[in-house]
RNA sequence: GCGGGCGUGGCGAAACUGGUAGACGCACAGCACUUAAAAUGCUGAUCUCGCAAGGGAGUGCCGGUUCAAGUCCGGCCGCCCGCACCA
């Protein structure tokens, strides 16, 4: 496309910077900073530390290294963390910057099953390709620290933490000096029991815990069965064997987190997911959920980013309830509304909820047909995929169960129904419905004719919800407009002479009369009157008293709160707090994962592999494709010799079970979030044999100074290493609770891609443009638009990073994906933008060396102006690093460059810098362009000073950053009208800048005649006169 | 539907706390150098009226606050991202 970056012709000067000369310098320098260590970070205790220094701690996301290469996005955030720790090292920081391969998981398998090659060994290749591209920009990694998550030394550790929370339960009490629950291991917890202390909560919520209350009843813990006191204590480790709902997908063969599953279908690879019941390791995530929503306050995060971690946690405030059913234990609710509680006409449980199957087993005394409907309906609604839900979600459906309840606040007699709106997963998967006051409810009271009962109303009578009439646009002409929609009609639904689809009345009575006039003009049949509509904000109860308690007159937040007093102290329930937040399923039924470091005696009870047996590596086997099925099965099964062994074999203590004793190994194998969730902490002592990271390393390195990486890992990756941190921390294994206190998210990079006027997309091979700005499909002619869309490979329009540093050098990409735009802004890919940061380069090698000869160019007669603006540009260059803004860093660089440039004839003379001011320029430059600006500094004969990235920033004087004359605008009413050239010290001052200003020539032209009423003096900006 | 973000030339963008809108780059036009081209250097350019000097309008749209608004406030419109029957 472009051919800007052709190599040198014939008769050039021989001693251009272009692209063969960037191709071949910058391996040289990589090889030489490679040769040096010039980038080993030593860690405190070794030889080369240097205690004096401060530390930053800059962290990358560490890629998935797959079979197709890096992608542009990479090294976007790559380059960008590379110039801050080069800057920061210059700065005179201990900079500690690793890198990493995020190897396990489906992507990595999913490629090697699809060419056949066991995922080891394309593994391996797709890093040791993705290492070449990554050491192909010269980013400064500290090599030596580099691991991936598929090394045995290192998923040896992933074992090791698993089993800590294995070994672990969560303390709601936690300890009182931070008030917050913590995890604690399990032996504790014995301890308790056999104390015969009363048994924890296994969350900071309620929750039912039988065996536990028996355990306390029977008031001796040494009394119960070895099987019980086992049942109990694995119901409090924070690693946990549960059955839940989860997503299966059969095509891949495995269970995927509620984050790996978009819209029904799995994010690799878009294929159907079904619901399926299923036992499997958990993490009670859950326990952590109130820590891991207020501790994101100290956070300096985006708050995008904040507010979806927030979402996902979903913290409600409310109340559980105990409605009286007949023929059935007492129906549990969770609302957030029990202010609402007299306007609750009915029930609805999930399909799934025991009342069902109980109302089935025929123990509710429930009739045959009604049975059978009910029987009926929930099998419908069980093979109803996420998607169809989904699609049907604002169409109700559902059964009367057969059952009632009695309202606890006001006697009332109300049916339980069953609907698929109420979700088993969420509260107690039963609800009270209060159609008055919520859409959801009002909808299917409305479709199956419950009755609806008002008990909250507007403060404000302007904002009640009125009674609504459904029209269609156009069905009544605008002339007919009539005088009671005028009158009673809601101003803001109604506009004049312009039907919209509802006009909502005050009144009843208004709306019939509305609906009876234009019944015998138009189609508009009274019957479309639908009722008011429910009224879901805060507001003032009415209808709401019974013999021990009223709310009447009472604002919602006082309502709410003397109904939970009443229901506390009447036993009917308590106050609640319920999170959206799931456990965090943790099996995968595949392969290509970290084993779990338990196995299972024939009893099916679990234990642990000791420590000293860790690494459990991966069996090696040679059918390693999904078991594709309806049915999840774990596929290490098929290592049959490896799961099937003994105690003593597998590494389980003899202590906890006899060597001999058959075992079968856990089969399943970790989720790919598994080694990331703690790679931040190995980085600090990335080579220890003995621990994950020794805690001199980790006291010193943590926490993160700065996390940067894409925005998609917002919530998974991001939650579930908070979370392991935590309980780490907790635990005493890791320095801090948070593991990313400061983090970034890099912008997406789009690419241009053309649309028809049909909105369909046409590859950019298939695209020319026929002049500026105007593109046509070839084929046929036709005008396309240019738009910003994702690369994509059916687009033709992804850029391979190896293709364009081929053609401008590695110096030239990372300056051009800099300076596109900022950092977090998601931008266009545009070929030939690319251009104008190689001429900028090529513009800045002219400067500093003779392109005939290869010399360095240097005067000794410094210019005052170019000395002074180097120093403006050594100070916006360090700021804007430090801002994460390299596009206006970059633009700062060129500004100098082109005032560094010697203007013809000049050119052939000698340099325009000195020496001295060409060394700082290099210094400033060599973060964004390190290569080059090694490169220009050996020429200056610099080698016995060392590295240019290994010099220190130079400094500014702050006397050199003001012009002795400053040019002032002088705007009249607001605009400006001329501008004066002033002293610095006279501008500086209002007195004397008014002064100046009034006293100028051009000023007293364009106000003569006129009144100045007000005179505006902004020292150093400018002045504004005020005319009468 | 709910939550978050963003709308500035032909294009990517800059303007950090309200104070010269469009820095810097791309593309474009002209000039110089050249037999010519490339490369390089210089100059121009938001739109509009005007030969020019100069005037007018202008940061998605409408309104407000202010001496002064891209920036603050209210209301619309459009685009992007996330969540989505969570009681």
């Amino acid at each position: 496309m472009s051919n800007t970056a052709q190599p040198t012709t014939t008769d050039a000067p021989r001693h251009r910077y272009d692209a063969q000369r960037a191709n071949e310098l910058e391996p040289r320098w990589q090889e030489a900073w490679a040769r040096a260590d010039a980038f080993r970070q030593p860690n405190p205790g070794e030889p080369a530390f240097d205690a004096s220094r401060p530390k930053f701690y800059c962290l990358d996301m560490f890629p998935y290294p797959s079979g197709a290469g890096l992608h542009v996005g990479h090294p976007e955030g790559y380059t960008a963390t590379d110039i801050i720790c080069r800057y920061k090292r210059m700065k005179g920081f201990n900079v500690l910057h690793p890198m990493g391969w995020d190897a396990f998981g489906l992507p990595a398998e999913q490629y090697a099953i699809a060419t056949g090659i066991h995922p080891a060994q394309t593994t391996r290749t797709a890093i040791d390709n993705f290492r070449r591209q990554l050491q192909r920009f010269g980013f400064c990694y500290d090599w030596s620290r580099e691991f991936g998550t598929i090394d045995p030394e290192y998923y040896k550790w992933t074992q090791w933490i698993f089993l800590k929370l294995y070994d672990a339960w969560f303390d709601a009490e936690g300890d009182e000096r931070t008030n917050a629950g913590k995890a604690r291991p399990i032996n504790e917890l014995v301890t308790r029991f056999e104390s015969g202390a009363r048994p924890p909560r296994l969350n900071q919520d309620a929750h039912e815990f039988s065996d536990a209350e028996k355990a306390q009843s029977f008031g001796a813990w040494a009394s119960l069965d070895a099987a019980t006191r086992r049942r109990i204590i694995d119901s409090y480790r924070l690693a946990y064997i549960g059955e839940t709902t989860v997503n299966w997908c059969p095509r891949l063969g495995t269970v995927l987190a509620n984050d790996e599953v978009i819209d029904g279908k799995s994010e690799r690879g878009g294929h159907p997911v079904l619901r399926k019941p299923l036992r499997q390791w958990m993490f009670r995530i859950t326990a952590y959920a109130d820590r891991l929503l207020t501790q994101l306050d100290g956070l300096d995060w985006f708050e995008s980013t904040k507010t979806m971690q927030r979402e996902w946690i979903g913290r409600s405030d409310g109340a559980e309830i105990d409605f009286a059913v007949d023929g059935h234990r007492p129906l549990r609710v969770f609302t957030t509304r029990p202010d609402t509680i007299f306007g609750a006409t009915y029930m609805v449980v999930a399909p799934e909820h025991p009342l069902c199957a109980h109302v089935l087993a025929g123990l509710a005394g429930v009739d045959e047909r009604t049975r059978t409907k009910l029987k009926d309906y929930i099998a419908w609604a069980k093979n109803k995929s996420d998607v169809e839900r989904q699609e049907d979600a604002k169409e109700k459906t559902g059964v009367f169960t057969g059952v009632s309840a009695i309202n606890p606040a006001n006697g009332d007699k109300i049916p339980v129904w069953t609907a698929d709106y109420v979700l088993m997963g969420y509260g107690t998967g039963a609800i009270m419905a209060v159609p008055a006051h919520d859409e959801r409810d009002h909808a299917f009271a409305k479709a199956f004719n419950i009755p609806i009962q008002r008990v909250v109303k507007n403060a404000d009578p302007a904002g009640e919800p009125g009674f609504r009439i459904d029209v269609n646009e156009g069905e009544v002409p605008g002339s007919q407009t009539p005088d009671i929609v005028q009158k009673y009609g809601s101003p803001e639904v109604y506009t004049e002479g312009r039907w919209v689809r509802q006009i909502i009345f005050r009144a009843q009575k208004h709306a019939s009369e509305f609906a009876r006039t234009l019944k015998h003009k138009t189609s508009i049949h009274p019957d479309k009157v639908v009722g008011f509509l429910p009224y879901v904000g805060d507001g003032v109860n009415v209808n709401s008293s019974n013999k021990e308690v009223s709310l009447d007159t009472l604002p919602t937040p006082e309502a709410k709160r003397v109904i939970t007093e009443w229901i506390e102290k009447k036993g009917l329930g308590r106050r609640r707090v319920n999170y959206k937040l799931r456990d965090w399923t943790f099996s995968r039924q595949r392969y290509w994962g970290e084993p779990f470091p338990i196995v299972f005696d024939d009893q099916g009870n679990h234990y642990p592999v000791s420590d000293a047996a860790l690494p459990v590596t991966l069996p090696e086997i040679a059918d390693y494709a999904p078991i594709e099925s309806d049915d999840p099965t774990a596929l290490l099964a098929k290592a049959t010799t490896w799961a099937r062994t003994t105690a003593g074999a597998a590494g389980v203590s003899p202590e906890v079970l006899a060597p001999d004793t058959p075992v079968t190994r856990e089969c399943n194998t970790m989720p790919g979030s598994a080694g990331s969730s703690w790679y931040f902490l190995r980085y600090c002592d990335a080579k220890n044999p003995k621990e994950f990271a020794s805690r001199a390393a980790s006291d010193y390195w943590m926490n993160t100074d700065l996390y940067l990486g894409g925005s998609e890992h917002a919530v998974g990756h991001l939650l579930y290493s908070r979370f392991w941190n935590n309980v780490l921390f907790d635990l005493g294994h890791a320095p801090t609770r948070e593991p990313f206190q400061k983090l970034f998210h890099q912008g997406m990079i789009t690419s241009f891609a053309y649309q028809r006027s049909d909105k369909t997309l046409v590859p950019v091979d298939q695209v020319e443009e026929k002049t500026e700005g105007q593109y046509i499909e070839t084929a046929t002619g036709q005008p396309v638009a240019q738009i910003v869309a994702k690369m994509s490979k059916s687009l033709k329009n992804v850029i391979n990073p190896d293709d364009v540093i081929a053609e401008y050098g590695a110096d030239t990409f990372r300056l051009y994906e800099m300076y596109m735009g900022p950092l977090d802004a998601s931008k266009p890919w545009n070929p030939r933008d690319i251009a104008g940061c190689y001429r900028f380069l090529q513009r800045a090698w002219r400067v500093c060396v003779d392109e005939s000869t290869g010399a360095p160019r240097v005067t000794d007669q410094q210019d005052a102006d170019l000395e002074r603006q180097l120093h403006r540009l050594i100070k916006k260059v360090g700021a804007d690093i430090e801002r994460l803004a390299f596009n206006t860093a970059i633009a700062a660089m060129i500004e100098f460059t082109n005032a560094a440039t010697p203007a013809g004839p000049a050119q052939k003379a000698g340099g325009v810098l000195t020496r001295d001011q060409l060394e700082r320029f290099l210094i400033v430059l060599s973060p964004f362009a390190p290569h080059f600006a090694e490169e220009v500094w050996d020429k200056l004969g610099n080698a016995f000073r060392g590295f240019a990235c290994h010099q220190p920033w130079p400094v500014f004087d702050p006397a050199m950053l003001v012009d002795s004359e400053i040019e002032i605008p002088i705007s009249i009413m607001g605009k400006v009208r001329t501008r004066i050239l002033l002293p610095a010290d006279a501008a500086k001052e209002p007195k004397t800048l008014e002064a100046a200003a009034m006293a100028h020539a051009e000023v007293q032209k364009l106000i003569a005649g006129k009144e100045v009423k007000k005179i505006i003096a902004v020292p150093g900006k400018m002045v504004n006169l005020v005319l009468g």
